[in-house]
DNA sequence: TAGGCCATCTGGTCCT
DNA sequence: AGGACCAGATGGCCTA
């Protein structure tokens, strides 16, 4: 009966090495005649220190078979650590699905572009962050506008368009490389610096130009919390 | 065809 | 000891 072969994505140099690992784990069982004690290492290896001529013999004769027990065990051995390798390549396969998994929640809960392109691993964490960066400063701002006059309400002035944030910056240069013909291009952008949103020189890099498609949500949330506030 | 992204394998390290 | 996590290597697929 031929061997079993296992569906599987094959880790070996060929097929025929996989298969050669697997037939050796089902002969494993094979193998019930070399229990752990008849390891190399084994004190049961220790012999008498005179041995007569036909001990001599006798104990040539034990070291042959150890020595092809040896093989065998190491074989065997092989076997395990395979074995061992497969389940632990198994383990991290899912780990990463898991992963990917919540990545794509991640994806699910940020705000998609119109052209729907899929965020990718590195633009979708740095999306994110950027997002929860202009929520959090979109809260800050409302707290604000409770105790300010509503002048400037919604965008502080490095958020106004052609405002540097700071002197000497070029805060101008992100909204106007935002254009919705550049949609694309402003995508990878807006997760493209893993920094840190919150200070003046991010924004010189194309950092707040994540926060421009979000406008209309920023007022909403604004509005929200208001309102919301107003029932403190 | 080069470069980017991704999935997977792998060995090492840390933790329980 | 075994599992989780990590980073490097590798190969496949896709796109400009």
């Amino acid at each position: 009966m031929p061997s079993k072969v296992v569906d599987v994505y094959c880790p070996f140099e060929s097929s025929s090495d996989l298969l050669f690992s697997l037939r050796e784990e089902e002969e494993e069982e094979d193998c019930d005649s070399l229990p752990p004690s008849s390891s190399p290492s084994s004190p049961s290896s220790i012999t008498s220190p005179v041995p007569t001529p036909q001990k001599a013999e006798e104990e040539k004769e034990k070291r042959r078979r150890r020595g092809r027990s040896r093989v065998k065990n190491e074989g065997v051995l092989h076997t395990i650590k395979r074995t061992r390798r497969i389940k632990a390549n198994d383990r991290e396969r899912n780990r990463m699905h898991n992963l990917n998994s919540a990545l794509d929640e991640l994806r699910s809960i940020l705000p998609s572009f119109p052209d729907d392109t899929k965020l990718t691993k590195i633009e979708t964490l740095r999306f994110a962050h950027n997002y929860i960066w202009a929520l959090s400063e979109t809260l800050r701002l409302a707290d604000q506008s409770l105790e300010k006059p509503q002048k400037d309400l919604l965008l502080p002035g490095y958020l106004r368009p052609g405002t540097p944030p700071s002197p000497g910056s070029d805060a101008g240069s992100w909204m106007s490389t935002a254009s919705p013909a550049s949609s694309s291009s402003s995508l990878s952008m807006c997760a493209s610096n893993p920094s840190s949103p919150a200070t003046s020189e991010d924004f010189c890099y194309g950092q707040t130009e994540s926060l421009f498609p979000f406008r209309s949500l920023q007022e909403e949330v604004i509005q929200d919390a208001s309102c919301f506030a107003q029932y403190q």
